[in-house]
DNA sequence: TTTGTGAGTCAACAAATGTTTACTGAAAAT
DNA sequence: ATTTTCAGTAAACATTTGTTGACTCACAAA
């Protein structure tokens, strides 16, 4: 696993990197590969459970931390984007991978955005100004924000990996872009969209 | 070129096409590749060329149609996305490329994004209430919105061709985060994002 | 102590791949 | 009318690939 995601991360899709490849990488000679996986679609889809396992973990702690503040937008952005640094090439698999893997991955892995979106959701449902929002306005928001942190995890990973200064201007954008949407928010009023013939 | 795009837009990774596969779509000997292209990624990178000179072509037309007005946002949105259907396996070419790609493919399409935004934050320049913004906050509400739209058009392609309600729920989706965005930058002020120590 | 089992090796296979070389014919340029 | 160019073909090549079956061997279970 940890071969294949080296390979990813070092620029390759992973449709297009073969088994002899992986065990190549590994030390291994191919033949192992089958006590492991029996397909390249089943290590593909054990990599993206493990890494959003992992994500979510993060996830998980920085909901029970995180306590609403001021600076709570650039302070989630800069612990997110230390998470990430940490682990470039998980974020590196799940970006190149969302759009660009097989159906079964690209399945696996907008399931695991949904989620995060759903949960973010329930979070904002318990600030006072949004707990009159419906549903679906909750998740149109949370996706929003939600969408606007890959795109720019997208830019950041296309960076080489040390490049404090061109970080320092995502991350600032980043957090511009956060603010924006949460003042987009709060002006929200649900049922402007109808239909109007 | 077409049988390469159509490979992309049935699933498969343009990385993961081999050149033989590319010719037998195309009716055609593998040889003959040669007299086009010298490379897979000659290929490529001819195919992100016409795919962004077609859009290109369309944001002129609208830009020069358009005038602004109350139901702005709704009307841009269902006539990209008209736009969007009747050109998929372009669209699919792209999303897929932008971060599953090679490095020049995937360069390539990031030039191309940046044009957009930039042009569309010249666009916002011309607004009043926002003329007295920085180009750097322009732009930086610019890339929200070019990031929100293709975010839906990702989650767009990945519906069968024909949904016709999903459809409508995405657009509706689509038009509500851009209304967001646009109140979230009318509310914007510049310069409250500096780094307090 | 015997027996299983998990993880690995070796050798082999047919199939597919990228690329080259020499050849063909039609259409365009001269 | 002749020549050049363009787009295609046919055959061959050395590699690389996925997959298989028969084997080893350490170590845990019985």
């Amino acid at each position: 696993m940890e071969a294949a995601i080296s390979q990813v991360a070092a620029g390759r899709s992973y449709g297009s990197l073969s088994l002899r490849e992986i065990t190549r990488e590994a030390g291994v000679v191919p033949a192992s590969f089958y006590r492991h996986f029996k397909d390249m679609d089943e290590l593909g889809l054990a990599l993206v459970d493990e890494t959003c396992q992992q994500l979510r973990k993060l996830i998980r702690a920085a909901r029970t931390t995180q306590l609403p503040g001021d600076n709570m937008l650039s302070a989630s952005v800069s612990t997110f984007l230390l998470y990430v640094n940490a682990n470039r090439s998980a974020f590196h698999f799940l970006t190149r991978e969302r759009y660009g893997g097989s159906a079964p991955i690209r399945e696996a892995i907008a399931r695991e955005i949904r989620g995060f979106v759903v949960d973010l959701a329930a979070d904002f449902a318990k600030f006072p100004h949004f707990s009159q929002l419906p549903r679906e306005d909750l998740e149109m928001l949370a996706s929003l924000l939600v969408n606007t942190v890959v795109s720019i995890l997208g830019d950041l990973l296309e960076l080489p990996a040390d490049h404090p200064d061109a970080k320092g201007a995502i991350s600032e954008k980043l957090t511009k872009q956060m603010r924006v949407i949460v003042m987009g928010g709060l002006a929200w009023k649900p049922g402007k969209g109808l239909p109007v013939p």
